[in-house]
DNA sequence: GCTGAAAGATGGAGCCT
DNA sequence: AGGCTCCATCTTTCAGC
């Protein structure tokens, strides 16, 4: 399952994460090979699950979307079956970009990309009528300095 | 710059968002119309900006970068340039995977993503030592529950 | 604004070295 | 393993409705 990566598969994935419409011709002339063995070595990265999903990255601005929330999550309860409702219900809920179990003090962080604040209210008041929460903190993007899901290869 | 949005342009967005490899036929299809005019509708909101970078998700933990860290920032120097170095030290650091200003008491959060501790460690001090910070936060992601950079259209 | 056609580019597969 | 060639498919353009 794990494969052993070398130079040229991280300068295909560097080029991959760049820009992912590059035809297979631009690719093997940037990373200085040919188009079989390019084309094999993205295939087999595939499979293995090192490449996933292909998309496009939309200007959540000007779809409407203006408002970003991190949510600090503490909660009281520690039960396999209460974390098993509330993973399900962060999956299930599309605003719900990020979410990640933490370390410490602080138990869950979630960021949350919503229309308006209104919007988020909605958001809070359904997740904590599904599961009990103990204590949320809300921070309030004001400017996005910085977003990407580029790895540094 | 800015366009109207219809039903169509929403629904040929989220094909794209879902997996942008897709031919345009296949899109066109799923969406109830035909290659020209999804052609079209695509191209206009890449010029809007609208639809940006087309890119590949890769799998973090395989290729070696296990730790994530949000990094909580409250900072005493509120000048114009001090705020323009630390945008620029940030936008150079490839392991921040995001940054935002926020509303309220913590003046910024970040993501980032390292190979593990200690290089979080380096990255921490490399950082406090171009921009004077005045009390930062760490948390560590024991488990990523969910990410996407999907918007709910 | 849609349809259909057509030209050129690309992906994916086989084969040769 | 890398390189060459081929064909089916796809992208992109354009004339006509």
């Amino acid at each position: 399952m794990t494969i052993r990566l070398d130079e040229m598969d991280r300068k295909i994935l560097a080029q991959l994460q760049r820009d992912a419409s590059q035809s297979l011709d631009d690719i093997a002339r940037e990373v200085g090979s040919s188009k079989t063995p390019v084309w094999n070595r993205i295939r087999k990265m595939r499979e293995a699950g090192i490449v996933g999903q292909q998309t496009v990255i939309l200007d959540a601005e000007a779809l409407g979307f203006e408002a970003c929330f991190f949510v600090l999550i503490r909660t009281s309860e520690h039960e396999a079956e209460w974390q098993n409702r509330f993973l399900h219900a962060l999956r299930a809920r599309p605003e719900v970009q990020e979410a990640h179990r933490l370390a410490g003090d602080i138990d869950y962080i979630l960021k949350v990309r919503v229309k308006n604040a209104r919007a988020y209210d909605a958001f809070y008041q359904a997740l904590i009528s599904e599961v009990k929460i103990h204590n949320v903190t809300a921070l309030l993007s004001m400017e996005e300095i910085k977003s990407t899901t580029m790895l540094p290869l």
